[in-house]
DNA sequence: CGCTCATATGAATATATGTTCAAATTAACA
DNA sequence: TGTTAATTTGAACATATATTCATATGAGCG
């Protein structure tokens, strides 16, 4: 915070161009909480899961190959931005996506990963 | 990894499905290691800079108001995941995007998190 | 060469986070 | 109502990680 380079001239239009156009600070703030949601490849299983069909925790668990207790702590935190909902079925509780937003973004992101394994 | 839940019939069905239509491994793992760089907000700005025009680490660190260091070990890190390409410069290291996959991804977000906290 | 600026690197620290274990809810059911 | 199954929750632990500080590298320049 101290040491900041001293060319002057270059950089300041450099720098205000950039500055100009840089997304607002709440929005890079919001766009990088997403992308955390979606740096856990549990996270992502849970979710490309329940995009092909509405689960329960234990099927959940059961697919993923991990106990409830993980997958219900991961579904708490999905809970809390809103990227899947549930309903209660006897002593079951149903899971689903709130919306498609999501499947959007991993979906871009698998072609990203395509892109980058295969042909490259 | 015990106590997987009782019911059978039901389960198995829903089970198989998601298995069989589940995402490779090995692709989810990518997946949320891309997702993973995108998940620090220090990161995305330095992509969406360099979506805009080569800078050097200064020039960054000027924009992010941050430590040279610190911009430093970020870029180190996208360098290392091929997202950021560098030329030398004299004294300076400009650095530039290596593609534009990442970007698309950033956008992407983009449309996720205004169409979240706008409208809705 | 010696000096300075731009950048890189390594160690250290503080903080965040994913899973496990144990215990608590909640609902069905006999 | 007491038991069991499905899920949730809280604490704890281990691991990962972003930044800072100090130091090293590397290039220009006198």
């Amino acid at each position: 915070m101290s040491d900041i380079c001293k060319i002057k001239v270059i950089n300041e239009k450099a720098v205000k161009e950039v500055n100009s156009k840089m997304l607002d600070n709440n929005v890079i703030q919001k766009l990088s909480e997403i992308f955390k949601v979606l740096s856990d490849p549990t996270r992502v299983k849970i979710l490309y899961a329940l995009s092909i069909r509405e689960l329960c925790v234990c099927e959940l668990s059961a697919i993923l190959g991990m106990s409830q207790s993980a997958v219900s702590h991961q579904l708490r935190l999905l809970r809390s931005y809103e990227l899947v909902k549930y309903r209660r079925e006897g002593k079951s509780v149903y899971y689903s996506l709130h919306d498609d937003h999501v499947v959007k973004l991993i979906k871009v992101g698998v072609e990203h990963v395509s892109e980058r394994y295969s042909s490259q």
